[in-house]
DNA sequence: GAATGTTTCCATCAAATGATGGAAAACTAT
DNA sequence: ATAGTTTTCCATCATTTGATGGAAACATTC
C-alpha cells in the first residue's frame, strides 16, 4: 500500500506541484480513506520529500544505464545515444522533470520541508555522457554545462502538452523533433569546442 | 493601486506560483486589506491571468530592444549580445521565468484559468536573435530551437538560489558563469551548423 | 455644502485543506 | 478459534482560503 501510495503521489505532484495537491486527490486516486495515507506516510510534506528522492534514485539509476550502453564509444556517438535514452526515459515519467524543475525554483509557504539534502547527480550525469572520467572532480564550469544539457532535455519534457499545441505537432513527431533540437543543439558545443577531456 | 497589486502579485505568483500564492499574501504585502485587493481586480485566476499577460508584455518589448541592439551585426556577435542581453534582463525579473515555467507544465486544480491566449513570441525571439528575417515564416523545428534557447535561459534565471548553493558560488560568479555557458552552448549550434537563413 | 461616485475596511461566510481519534475490519501467529 | 497486531474507515476538528456585503472613508462634481 505503502508503494501504491508513492507511486500516485508521485504523478499527482509531478502535475500539479507540492501547493496544488491536496491530500485528498492522492487519495481518491489511490481508492483509499484519507486517513489511511497519513496512517501510512504521515504529513504531506513527508511524502512529498519521499517522492522527490524516490524520482532523484531513478535518475541516478538511469544515469548508470546510459553510461553502460555508451562505454568506450566516440564521443559524438556518446552524446547522440545518451540524449536518446534520456529523453526517451523522461518522456515516460514526465513526472520526473516536472518535480525537478519545480525544486529549482517553486517556494513553499512553511518552513519548507523541501529543503533536504538530495543525491548530488552532476558527476553521474557528465561521466554517463563520458564527459569526464573521474565523477568526483567536476568543476563549477562543468557543472553548469551538465545543467543546462539536463535542463533543455526537462523543458522539453516538462512542457510536452504546452508545446504541442504552441508547435501545432503530434506526439510522435514532437518527441523526434525534440530529439534532433537537442542534438542540434549540444552536441557542436561538445564536439567542436574541443571541450571534452581525454578518456582516460 | 491597480498597479501596485500587480506589481506585487507578479513576484510572488512568481515565487509561489499559483496555488501556493494566497490572496492574503498578496493583500498583505501591498498594504492592504483583502477586499481591497478584490474591489480591483475581482478573482484570484483574473489577477494571475493579468500578472501572466504583463509578464509577456515585458518580454516582447524586450526582444524588440534586443533586435535594435544587434541590427546589422555579424551572428555570432548577434547571439552573444542577445544572450548577454536577455539574461541580464531576465536576471533582474525571474518572476518572468518562474511564472513561464509555471505556465508549460504547472496544472491547476479546478477548470483552468490559466488557458488563455498568449501572445505568440517565437516569432519575436528568432527574430531578434538575428535567426529568421521574417518573424512570421517560422518553421516547427526553428521554434523548437528558439523554445531551447529562452528555456535554457529561463532555467539558469529560475534556479538561481538553488544553483548557488549546489554550485557553491557567489552570485556574481554565477551569472558570468551562465552566460558563458549559454554561449558555449548555443553559438557553435547555429553558427558552425550554418542553422541560420541568409539574412535578407 | 450636498449629492454622487469610488475606494477601503471590518466582519464574516462557505468551502477546502491538513490532519486526527477511536472503532471496526483485516491480517497474522499460535 | 483466539489473541494480538496492523490497517482501514468514519466522523470530525482546527485552520486556512477564496470571496463577499455593507458601512465608513475618501474623492469628485456641481
Amino acid at each position: 500500500m505503502k508503494g501504491r501510495i508513492l507511486e500516485v503521489a508521485r504523478r499527482i505532484f509531478g502535475q500539479y506541484g507540492f501547493h496544488g495537491t491536496t491530500t485528498r486527490m492522492i487519495a481518491q486516486e489511490v481508492g483509499i480513506d484519507i486517513s489511511t495515507l497519513y496512517y501510512h506516510w504521515g504529513e504531506k510534506g513527508d511524502l512529498y520529500e519521499a517522492v522527490v528522492l524516490d524520482i532523484y534514485e531513478d535518475l541516478r539509476e538511469q544515469l548508470v544505464e546510459v553510461e553502460k550502453r555508451i562505454h568506450g564509444l566516440a564521443l559524438e556517438k556518446r552524446m547522440e545515444i545518451a540524449v536518446e535514452m534520456m529523453t526517451d526515459y523522461l518522456f515516460e515519467r514526465p513526472e520526473i522533470s516536472n518535480l525537478t524543475l519545480f525544486r529549482y525554483f517553486a517556494k513553499t509557504r512553511h518552513a519548507s520541508p523541501l529543503d533536504f539534502r538530495v543525491p548530488e547527480i552532476m558527476g553521474n550525469i557528465a561521466h554517463s555522457m563520458g564527459l569526464v572520467s573521474d565523477k568526483k572532480q567536476l568543476q563549477p564550469d562543468a557543472k553548469m554545462k551538465m545543467l543546462a544539457v539536463m535542463n533543455a532535455i526537462h523543458n522539453f519534457v516538462s512542457g510536452q502538452n504546452f508545446f504541442l499545441t504552441m508547435l501545432d505537432m503530434d506526439e510522435k513527431e514532437y518527441v523526434k523533433g525534440v530529439k534532433e533540437t537537442l542534438k542540434f543543439l549540444i552536441i557542436p558545443a561538445f564536439v567542436h569546442n574541443g571541450a571534452a577531456p581525454k578518456r582516460a
